[in-house]
DNA sequence: ACCACTTAAGCAAACGTCTGCAGACTAGAG
DNA sequence: CTCTAGTCTGCAGACGTTTGCTTAAGTGGT
């Protein structure tokens, strides 16, 4: 019950194992006639060459690494599917590692990456942010993007210059507040993520900005922080519930934390949209799922992890790629926002 | 920039390949001396010892595939995230494989995955069945399981005898009908799946004869056959809008379908549970997401994955383990549903 | 001083494939 | 019949580890 090798296959069709391994490959001319008796032993044995043989002589194993945060979020499953598209194309497969934001396993899986001889590394920062991790991991993924070619998806590492595909965040912020103004509304208020995250920092200033831009003023309270999760979105939204004056629609920073926004509303018996707008951010399938259709900012999530197989596809090949690769956003209009006008 | 190997550590230690190989992997007594100076010089360039290499000639490479039909079904993501919990504790990691339902990536990757090596496969048919696929796809995942270790996850190939682990969905249904019974809910209607699904066929039987035990008729009109998708729920649900006599509960196959069946109700005007109560199957994040949240049966999606892991680590081990082996479902109420008493 | 025994380390083969080099054969031209 | 230019095939080494077998060195008992 051993494994049949490419000698098992030479010594019966009485050639060598050389001879083999061409015309597996094509490497170079082969009579037809040997070829073709070989092409038959493989098949009546069912053989396959041993890829890890191979790829211990060429140094290159087809392989690509892919760390994300947690594929639960329904974020990440969408720009997976995107990067194996792409991917898949190109003859590449992946080592899926979740690390369930453990910055322990991060490093272990960096480790085993390197181990297995992965062509690439790609590295999910969605939603978590890297600039924050701790500096030892951080030197870490620098030391091993010196050696294998690395790309961060929509995360940063300050001080550092590693290849990054990352969304215009900015410029969603802009069109969906633009759109909401557009629509009549004046009194417009932002449920943020995390303060100190540069995504969402981002996207408050480009808030305000487009604000400021249509003569309009961003009370402070009209800007609120949490976590990104649907429960935060879900106490914002009771916050704002609670005033006197409620604003006319609500901008969130994600679509998890729209959604909250949502059922709080519901839950309230506020009718989305007609006493309330709400517009999310990412289009993930939950966006379309759920009954008012949430109108939000599409983050193209799959064209970002194609994207990035394509950078990395070129680092592999040692072509000349841009350092920063930027993906722009697009509004989708469905039903969670109606125009005053 | 040639790649450090054992040898050049070996070399600089003033020691043989052998003893390195040894501190590396703790396989024999080295003298403290020795042990730690090469310890330092391993440090001193980062050293990694090639996978490659250990598993060519070990024949085992602590890798297993997964295959799935669709990663952006939130079905899949929750099992993955059981299958990489179990996993990753036994040291395993991952190629994820998405076929997008695509039979000839399917077999592409089986290919793949042998030349690779990996210790197992595992295989999710989930809400597409392996049942009706075509017979050369069959043979070619015999073939393969016979050499491999395989697991099917709930799927089914008939005829053949594979390892499986399933969720019972009977069991399941059986649950949520005579839940809305016990709530004195008389008029029941099932929005099921693919008729020819043996999974769907399950819940139907299932569902007519608890229906019957309590002694209540099951009006044909009251199983309505569909698809699985959210569109499938929603026209289903239209139908059954438009009767002059309603049903005052409906059970979905899914939770997609129910959160279908929800937006049409919400489209309608018809309260949720108010005048017609909803319940679902698999308990999606989706499930919880929404207002009113779904009450529904969980599969215990992640139990689903790692069970599947442990089994296959037990055929990979050469351990005697069960053909077959069932995950009980189990009920969560939530708020689509109400009781009438 | 010798022997038996334990502990440390080295040698070399093996895992399964690819490929540069060289040799053998074929055929066509002179 | 010889020479040349292809065309096809084989040899052997390399890729980076692990491990069974052997040898060398040290230890303590008689």
């Amino acid at each position: 019950m051993k494994q049949v090798t490419i000698y098992d296959i030479a010594k019966e069709a009485k050639v060598s194992a050389a001879t083999v391994s061409r015309v597996l490959n094509n490497t170079a001319p082969v009579k037809e006639s040997t070829r073709s008796k070989i092409m038959q032993i493989i098949h009546k044995y069912q053989f396959q060459p041993n890829a890890l043989a191979r790829s211990l002589l060429k140094k290159e194993t087809g392989t690509i690494g892919v760390i994300m945060p947690d594929i639960t979020n329904p974020f990440f499953p969408e720009v997976f599917s995107g990067i194996d598209r792409a991917a898949s194309e190109m003859g590449y497969t992946f080592f899926l590692c979740d690390t369930l934001g453990d910055t322990r396993k991060e490093s272990q899986y960096l480790h085993m990456l390197r181990e297995k001889q992965v062509d690439g590394i790609l590295f999910l920062g969605g939603r978590i942010n890297l600039s924050k991790c701790d500096p030892e991991l951080a030197e870490e993924v620098v030391e091993t993007a010196s050696r294998i070619p690395t790309v961060l998806i929509n995360g940063n590492l300050p001080g550092t210059s590693l290849h990054r595909v990352i969304l215009n965040e900015a410029k969603g912020a802009e069109l969906a507040t633009q759109f909401l103004i557009d629509a009549g509304h004046r009194s417009i208020a932002f449920i943020a993520g995390n303060e100190e995250m540069t995504t969402t920092a981002q996207k408050v200033r480009a808030f305000r900005r487009v604000m400021k831009k249509n003569g309009l003023e961003t009370a402070k309270e009209n800007v609120l922080y949490g976590d990104y999760s649907m429960a935060s979105g879900e106490s914002s939204m009771e916050k704002i519930l609670a005033r006197r004056e409620r604003p006319t629609a609500v901008f969130c920073v994600n679509d998890l934390t729209a959604v909250g926004a949502l059922k709080a509303a519901m839950k309230a018996g506020v009718s989305v949209p007609d006493e309330v707008s709400i517009v999310g951010f990412d289009d993930i399938p939950l966006a379309s799922a759920i009954y008012p259709e949430l109108t939000t900012v599409s983050q193209r999530m799959d064209l970002l992890g194609g994207t990035g197989v394509q950078v990395l596809h070129k680092m592999i090949l040692k072509e000349k790629v841009r350092m920063l690769t930027v993906i722009e956003p697009e509004l989708i209009v469905r039903n969670s926002t109606r125009s005053l006008r």
